[in-house]
DNA sequence: ACAAAAGTGTTTTTTTTACACCCATGA
DNA sequence: TCATGGGTGTAAAAAAAACACTTTTGT
């Protein structure tokens, strides 16, 4: 029985204050003529490393975003998921056996995109923030499919962990409101949105507020600090 | 870099009307003198195999059983999870490289234990039904683990694909109740069950009753076909 | 003084819970 | 006729949704 090779892909999902959510993706040189292609960050597996580990040290050989916390969603092991031709050029330049089947575990971010500002390195030359609603359909491998699933998965329980990753230290519940907007893409009353923020216990208001804004300032909010360490 | 092996675990829940969840695991032998070990059933993925194809083959191939809804739920990718003297013994029996890396992908079912009989087979030879809550904390590599991860998945949202895999094709309402209420180990009330049932679309009252019972016979519920085809 | 976002309570509607008796069958 | 599980509705409580005006700041 012939190896199969196992990889992983991370879908990390931007936030800054246009309303527009943003997926993490890197440029990925294919030819000699410097043609590209777009992909998730994703690479293989170390033999001997966690999957966790390996997701955040992929992560930051890729994008150089470090101290991410991510999440694993699903494993996607269609057997001909890298032998679209569109995919083989690079295979061919960067991976030892281009033909041998890959397996990837889908992993999750959200990140804070003025927080984080991904630089390229090895084999990824650039690294951009893509609206999500504007990208074409011509991923790498199957990352199309994976990001949506990853979009899904986040969608059907929004986790806390995930979300005070993105946020700064100290938040607004307007920011706040406004990023469970754009993740469940729907208006949400203030009223009823504060009444349910403060039955999370993991959320506490500080003594600190805004400053410099051209309006009433807002109380900052924040993350336990329990919390954001487990 | 070595490759890493991927395998397929299967936590195959079983349920019959003795109010107890039960799953289903193989016994191998793990030497000479015919010791065992309890697992899960498991074994190596194929090089060009499907992941739900390859679920579907070491189950049928070690219990016998056949046409059941998989359901992928989590990827277990601990470095050492085979690496533990009590598993090394099988592991040197069975695999070409047992001191190897194995990366595991886990599925989880529901099953009818009077319509799907197990039947060892393979490097398995016995396929037996085990009560969850007396099970000792000693399967192979991580499967305790990955049972209660099973376990866990499964009461956070309960899924009638799985569901109507498990139940007869025509079932009474009680039926259904006691399996939620085993599923999440809590009584509901009566009344109050069958208005949220009846709020979901893919069951469907037939018009058949139960027979030979020495009390009133109960209506029989099919889950829609379409649903179950899907 | 004005523009901009912050902050705050009450009423209505919907959903969930609690609860008890008669019915049809086989033994 | 008795034991067994089947089947049904209503009222109370809790949760969710709808809704508008005053406040504080910078310009």
């Amino acid at each position: 029985m012939s190896p199969i090779n196992l990889s992983i892909d991370c879908v990390i999902l931007g936030f800054d204050n246009d309303q527009k959510l943003k997926v993490l993706l890197i440029k990925k040189i294919i030819n000699e003529k410097n043609d590209y292609q777009y992909a998730l960050p994703g690479d293989l597996v170390k033999i001997d490393e966690d999957l966790l580990t390996g997701a955040k040290r992929i992560l930051k050989s890729l994008t150089s975003l470090d101290n991410i916390y991510l999440k694993q969603f699903y494993t996607f092991g269609n057997p001909n998921r890298t032998k679209e031709k569109k995919d083989q050029s690079w295979l061919r330049l960067y991976r030892k056996k281009p033909e041998e089947r890959v397996v990837t575990v889908g992993y999750i971010a959200l990140v804070n995109m003025e927080e984080y500002v991904p630089q390229a390195s090895s084999f990824a030359f650039e690294a951009e923030w893509v609206e999500v609603n504007k990208l074409s359909q011509d991923l790498a491998f199957d990352h199309n499919h994976i990001l949506s699933s990853g979009i899904e998965y986040l969608r059907e329980q929004i986790d806390h962990k995930l979300i005070s990753n993105l946020l700064p230290s100290k938040f607004t519940l307007s920011q706040l409101q406004n990023l469970y907007e754009i993740l469940l893409d729907e208006k949400l009353d203030k009223r009823n949105f504060r009444k349910n923020i403060s039955k999370i216990d993991v959320i506490k208001k500080t003594n600190e507020k805004q400053e410099g804004v051209a309006h009433k300032p807002a109380f900052l909010y924040t993350y336990d600090k329990v919390f954001k360490e487990n």
